[in-house]
This record gives structure tokens, sequence and C-alpha cells, in this order.
DNA sequence: CCAGGACCTGGCAACGTTGTCAGATCGTCG
DNA sequence: CGACGATCTGACAACGTTGCCAGGTCCTGG
């Protein structure tokens, strides 16, 4: 900018004027500023600004668990969205589901003084926070809550749809339910999970048979073996409610390959649906719209809203492509 | 920091000193300095270090066309990983191919000191980048060539992919080979194309049958409708090459529809192969090593690495999950 | 006993901007 | 005709940090 100053023969303040398209400089002056600046390359440094006005750095943090993962990677795609509708560049993060990282990771940004953070958790305390939410870095949780401490978080509606999806199956004249999940050391998976047993329990059915309950099905490979397993066993469930779409392929190919007339109701929708051997049924979600929400939840908090923090609830919906009855 | 200096009753500079690990501290005061940061909430403003030291920002750009597309969600996800290794932020850009906004978002990347830029690109003309290159921010492309600018550069082999793809089906006894592709304005189909003819061409195959090449087939639904018409040709094709995904999938479902037995042969591996009605045999390559290979590369530059630009080539590979011969 | 190095600390300027304030010129209005 | 506002420009300090240099103490070896 100094040299751009001498090159027009003004101030630096004008060239700063003129950068900044500040009222009150002569349109002559103007010209020749931007003419220097031209030949000279300048370039305004973002840092110095940044630094010196103290405002804003346009640029937010998001923290997710891993980008190569296509449901973080919609809700990057939605909230790189609205950042740029704010002239916002986004710094994506993975924490590979490790609290430490997330922990480090948070400070890392909070020290680049990003003017707010849209947060996936990992671990379950993020008191940590505290400091820099007080002192004013805005932070919205997306998709699980934060733990020990009082933020803006939207959520889907887990439970909801999980209780939602139970219930038709059950008006479709099934009894016997197998509930196929993962873990329940993930956040959305106990919800899910919870909101299956209500369901369960406000029919009357079997709820209380944990047979038809199983958990660790990590994969596809698991999902088709337990399902297989259940089949074989007397008694067998006339229903599956599988609680993620990794568990659900699984479920999807075992039934398949038996040819079994069993109900098959999925939580998670597939874009790739139209590849199944059959229509299903599905719990879906709009994740952009999850991410969007949150996102500009952060820039309203950014632009001066100062309210009690706020939660939100995404609806799910039951995509019914076709269910076969009891 | 003077705070932290006043609180613990040391000098601004020892502060900077304890804060960045330097030699020459003794413990106790160390010590002392630390508490007092604690407790005063101290967070290093790493806007003010990056300005002053000069040196690096500890962050690089990825310009890639949109984050939600998971070809370009697992190009992030290497390139994080990659930078993470070296302690570096990542700010994702979306240019959604158009090359104005790659522009801006270029510049916006230059004005914040990135220390590097990895371009996946959408326009054809990158002199723009020239002052920049020259004053010192590396710049790696990936997946498509720089235009008019000498850069690092890591492509994909496209046309071997592609001529290997029809080598493989002239093999198996095809001669009328169908060739559907989407549109030569994208760098990567042109390759693939020009890939395809010569290898048609050096068998002395049916290449100069323009019947057989069809573009424009921009979504699995009009993929379908192209395999649909030249089966109904007369002397229809006996084995069709898809030059994406998107067309393979609407290939396959029209395929199968049909009970054809034409061969089918596609560009792009599919995670959800497993899903198809069939074993499909396809030209697969390495995304993660596309993105790994031109990040490395890039810290080389940033590192201090001053060869001559590079031009890097990914092998493509032809998995082979089934084929039906003529 | 002194030179020279290792160890430790602090003062000051500088990185590239922008905010604040002061000053200059000009036109307008009471 | 003087006061005042609108318009325009520049000097200077400051944002929070680090590089450079000076200066101190202590130990070791000649």
């Amino acid at each position: 900018m100094v040299d751009v100053a001498a090159r027009a023969g003004v101030s630096l303040k004008t060239v700063s004027r003129v950068v900044n398209n500040a009222p009150y400089v002569q349109r002559e002056l103007a010209e020749r500023v931007l003419a220097a600046a031209t030949e000279l390359g300048f370039r305004r440094n973002h840092l110095a600004s940044s630094l010196r006005s103290g405002r804003t750095t346009a640029t937010i943090g998001l923290l997710i668990e891993d980008i190569a993962n296509p449901f973080y990677a919609t809700i990057a795609g939605a909230a790189a969205e609205v950042a740029r509708q704010h002239d916002t560049m986004l710094i994506i993060a993975s924490s590979e589901e490790e609290p430490e990282r997330e922990r480090e990771l948070l400070s890392d940004l909070c020290a680049r003084r990003v003017d707010g953070l849209l947060v996936v958790p990992a671990g379950d305390d993020h008191s940590f926070l505290r400091a820099e939410v007080e002192l004013g870095i805005p932070v919205v949780f997306l998709d699980r809550p934060a733990g020990g401490l009082p933020a803006d978080t939207v959520l889907l509606d887990n439970r909801g749809g999980a209780r939602s999806g139970v219930a038709r199956l059950i008006e479709a004249g099934h009894r016997r339910v197998a509930i196929l999940f993962d873990s329940t050391s993930v956040y959305t998976m106990r919800e899910r999970l919870a909101g299956a047993r209500e369901a369960l329990a406000a029919a009357g059915a079997t709820a209380d048979d944990d047979r038809l309950i199983r958990g660790g099905v990590r994969d596809p490979e698991t999902a088709a073996r337990v399902v297989g397993e259940l089949l074989d066993q007397p008694d067998p469930p006339t229903a599956f409610f599988s609680l993620n779409n990794r568990i659900t392929l699984g479920a999807v190919e075992e039934l398949h390959r038996r040819g079994s007339d069993a109900a098959l109701l999925g939580f998670d929708d597939f874009d790739v649906a139209r590849l199944l051997p059959y229509p299903l049924t599905v719990i879906a979600y709009d994740t952009r719209k999850l991410a969007r929400t949150a996102a500009e939840l952060l820039f309203g908090r950014i632009e001066g809203d100062r309210c009690a923090p706020r939660s939100l609830l995404i609806p799910t919906e039951l995509v019914a492509r076709g269910l076969p009855a009891s």
C-alpha cells in the first residue's frame, strides 16, 4: 500500500480509502490509485486488515467427523452455500470422531479468530469452549447436542422418526419387529433406538423381547448375517427396522437372497435407492436443511442476535415406497 | 499478551517466547507465564502472528467444483489428511464450474495469504494467477490441466484408461462398440472420448460409425433412452462403453430391463457396485491418490522445492467383474 | 584473571492495514 | 461577510505478535 501510495502520489490513507470504497475520494485520485495498484500487482492483505479492524475475518469454521463421508459432504455443501451468501470463507476440519482432536481443532480455529463455528460434536464435553463463547465467538452445534455448554443446537428428529417408522410397521399388522442398530455410543443411534422402543412399547408389541433388538451391527456383512440368524429362529420376525443405511444395505441383500417376504424399513434414505432390488420404505430427512438451518442461525449470531440459545429440530419424513404387510 | 506479561511479572517478549516454546527461558518463569495465560484465558492471535512473522499462515486453499459431490468430497478428504500431517488448515471453496467465480475465490484466497493452492480448474485460462505464483504462492492443479500457466499438475490417465477399456471389449470379440458420453466441454470427457476413439481406430473397428458414438448423455434417464435407441437399430452394438458413472447407471438399468446380453463397460467405479444387478467391469482409479499426490507436491513446493513444474499421471485400472463376450 | 561462549531477559521496531483526528478547501446560508 | 457543513486529504497511532539487537549472568578453559 505504501508503494501504491508513492506511485500514485497520494498518502497511504487515501489508498486505503480507495481500496475500501470509502466515500469522499476524488474520482481522479481514485483512478490514479487504482491504476498504480494494478501496475504494481497490489493485493490487499486480508490478515492485516482483519487484525487492525478487529471486526471480522470473513471466515467460519466447520468441524465434522469426516469430510469424505457423503453425509458430512452434504452438510459442508449447504454450509458453504450459506457462507458464500455472506461473503465468508469456510475452513473445514475433520475430527475423525476423536474428542482430543476435536478440542485441538476448535482451539486452533478460535486462534484464527473465525467469526463463528459450526460443530458436529465428537466428544461429549464442550465446556472448554465456554471461554471462547463468552468472549464472543458464536458456536452452533448440529446433528448432535453439545455437552456441558448452553448453545444453539440443530438436530434431526431421530426419535420421532424412529417412532413413526415402527408405528407404521405396527399399523401394517406386524407384531414381531426386529430392530437392528450399530452402537449406542453415538447419540443419533441412541435416539433412534429409544424412539423405536417407545413405539413398540406403546403398541404393546414384544418390545421386551431382546432377541429381536440387535446391536453391534457395524457393516452390511454383519447386517446380512444377523438378519439370517433372526429369520432362522423359531417364530421369526415379520418385519425389520434397520437404524442406518449401512445396515439397511446388508438387510436388503439378505432378504432378497432368501426371497423372504419380511417387511424392511430403513432409517436414512439412499441416493441410489433406484438400484435396490425393490422399492424400500425409509425414514428420510433433509440433510441440507439441517446444515442450512444451523448456518443461518450462526450468521444470525454473527450479525448480532443475542437471544437465549435455541434448539431446533429438523423433521424426518416417512417415504413409503412399498412395504409388505404382515 | 501484554496482560499475561503484566500478570506474570515478565516482559512481553518472554511471554512470546514461552508461547512459542523458544529456548532459553527459565522453567520457573515459563510456568508463571503459563499459569497467567490460563488464568486470563489467553489465546494467541494467529492472524497477528502470521502477519508479523510473514512466514506461513498454516492454511492452504482447495478450490473444487462442488464439495457435496462425492468425487470432490473424496479429494477434500485426502487433501485434508495431508494438510493435517503438515499442521495446516484447509479452506475449501466451490467454484460451481463458473470461471468468474473461480477467479474471485482464488483472488480472495491469495489475499488471505494461504501458503498454497490446490485447484481443480473450472475455467480454461489461469494466466491471472501468474502474478501470485511469481510472488511465491505455490499452486498445484489436479484432475484438469491449467490454462495459460506453467504449473504443477496431477491428472488421471483418462485417455489411457478409455483406450484399455475399448481394447478389452475388442479383445472379447466385440466389433460394434457404442460409446456414450456426456459433453466434450469438460476436459476429462474429451480425453476419455479421444482414448476410446484411438482404440477403436487401432482395432479397425467401426470407429467412423458416428451412429455408435453418442454425446449429450447428461443423466441416467437419457442414458437408458439412448441405449434403447441403439439396441432398436438394425445391426445394434454388441457392447457399450459409458464414459462416466451416471451414464453407466442408466445403461445398466436399461440393459437389465431388456434382459439384453450386450456387454457393458463403465468409466468410474461405484462404491455401491454390490447393488448393481450384475458384476460390472469398470475403469477405476484412485481418487484419494490423485489428491494425495497433488497435496504432497504442494507441500513440497511450500517447503521450498523449486524444480520446474511437474506433470504427474495417476494410472487407471481395469477392474474386471465379468464381461460378456460378443 | 580474563576471554568467550552458553544461557536468559527485555526494549524497540516492524508486519500491513484501518480508526481517529486534524486540517484544508469550497460552497451555502443566515 | 462570517459561520458552518460538506467534501476531501493526510499524519499518526494502534491491532497483537515476532525479529533483531543489546545486555545481563554464569561457567569454562587458557
